[in-house]
DNA sequence: TCCCTTTTACGAATAATATCGTATTTTGCT
DNA sequence: AGCAAAATACGATATTATTCGTAAAAGGGA
């Protein structure tokens, strides 16, 4: 059996993370306009990143084709579980309750998430 | 008007304000103490961490005595602010239902706890 | 084929974090 | 006062992350 060690995403590769998932594919020139948006930097510094990311198997590429193709090689899931687990410990002491106290209270929910919420609740309750 | 800039605490840093926010004081001995438990590190690291925190203006301290005792000065609502915010943003593309769905799912809350966010989804659903 | 544009590769500089060794200071105790 | 223990100060090094310049490679037309 192969366990892969959990690589932690540093800030920036998370950025460029966020953008492959939702995209699902993107070349480095794509990640980078979306990127600059937001941010400033040299077109061969996200590059630069995305290679680093490839050689610490975050993600994976398609380099049969002159314009490389990235996509996302750790899960969203996965990587949201390991930095809420450490938000939770460090920042709201343990309790997750109080993440989710904190979340809802800091942004506005539309009336279907606030069903979809209440859902879980629902189901919560039940056990 | 003094506009403090918002400092953003690193990893270890975030370690040690969580320590402080729960025991409101403590002295380097104490944080490394508790630190310990979780995380290898030489004393000094620790006190280093701690001084430089110190001219970040994270913590605060009381030195006119030889131990000297440090208390947070950041508060912890406004870091976490901030990081829920870069969160929502990067990690579950700006969906702050996604991020409630996750903490409540991955994580077990008691009854009580539960009862508390029924009441803020009572009061979120009103408006 | 020959250029022009786009892209990748890669090394190196810089910056940000973390770690630790050693010297100095402080204070309590005998 | 003199010593030992505990604490701080501080510089140096190590480690990790970020940024970018430059060169080489790959295509795509004219």
């Amino acid at each position: 059996m192969v366990t892969t060690k959990y690589i932690k995403p540093t800030e920036s590769e998370l950025e460029i993370l966020r953008i492959l998932w939702e995209r699902n594919t993107a070349s480095v020139r794509q990640v980078h306009e979306e990127l600059s948006k937001t941010k400033e930097a040299g077109y061969t510094t996200t590059l630069k990143l995305m290679q680093i990311m490839h050689e610490k198997g975050l993600v994976g590429r398609d380099d049969s084709i002159k314009t490389h193709i990235y996509h996302p090689v750790v899960s969203r899931e996965k990587t949201q579980k390991h930095l809420i687990g450490k938000m939770i410990t460090n920042l709201f002491g343990g309790s997750s309750t109080e993440l989710v106290l904190h979340a809802l209270g800091n942004h506005k929910a539309s009336p279907e998430e606030l069903e979809e919420i209440q859902q879980l609740l629902n189901n919560l309750k039940k056990q």
